[in-house]
DNA sequence: CCCAGACATCGACATCTGTCAATATCGATG
DNA sequence: CATCGATATTGACAGATGTCGATGTCTGGG
């Protein structure tokens, strides 16, 4: 509970504080944001986006990504299920196969914005 | 295990693959940028360091942040240890005060590596 | 020297997360 | 249509994470 709520007068607000010089990240854009850092937060994620990012055409197809790390299969298709459902990696079957792709607008919107949080 | 391991000889790769352009992240600087990610994909720490760096002097006292949410101080203090360990806060106390401040350095750092990854 | 206030640490708890083995699904092929 | 290989889904489990109340540790003032 916040000091404004035990009926002191403004004029008490203590002296410890500079103030804000503009506007902080409004809550429910943290809560939009969050999720997304929540999926590239893991060191398998991160490879396994730079990975794709790193294959000709901007695609890799799951052997790939499998063959790449000494994790079973279902747990490369959960990490890929995560980073899909965030909307980092667009997801195409083809015949047998499925390719992931980089949404790298997605990626980029992220950095952009974590510059602006330094400003 | 991959099926490299399994003897067949190199001709038999399969044919769902496309060749890597360039070389995607190593495995190391992925559990070292992990953390970081970690750090930051909160609710509450973003919007921690967003409250810090919308101070003027870019510095903002612990009790400005406690009114801020609608969580217990030891709460508050537990996000800040976080971003502080992650090396994304420095930390002075100044008498009774203590001062967070945002190491722009390290967001911005993190910001370019984004932005890298979709290239 | 003791007290009050600012902040950190501790212990506990419910929930979330990463991982695997087992199994299901889906498409090509004989 | 029976089967095989490529992916996804499910269920289970250990460990990490966010939160709180209680308590500890400083620092300044009486």
């Amino acid at each position: 509970m916040s000091k404004s709520q035990l009926g002191l007068t403004p004029v008490e607000a203590v002296a410890c504080c500079s103030p804000l010089t503009r506007e902080p990240m409004p809550a429910d854009a943290a809560e939009r944001i969050a999720p997304l850092l929540k999926a590239i937060a893991d060191p398998v994620r991160l490879r396994l986006l730079s990975l794709v990012a790193s294959h000709a055409d901007g695609e890799a197809c799951v052997c790939d990504l499998n063959d790449a790390f000494e994790l079973s299969q279902p747990t490369i298709s959960h990490h890929l299920k995560v980073l899909h459902d965030a909307g980092l990696l667009d997801r195409e079957k083809r015949g047998v196969w499925v390719y992931y792709r980089v949404r790298a607008a997605a990626l980029a919107d992220l950095a952009t914005l974590l510059g602006g949080v330094a400003a």
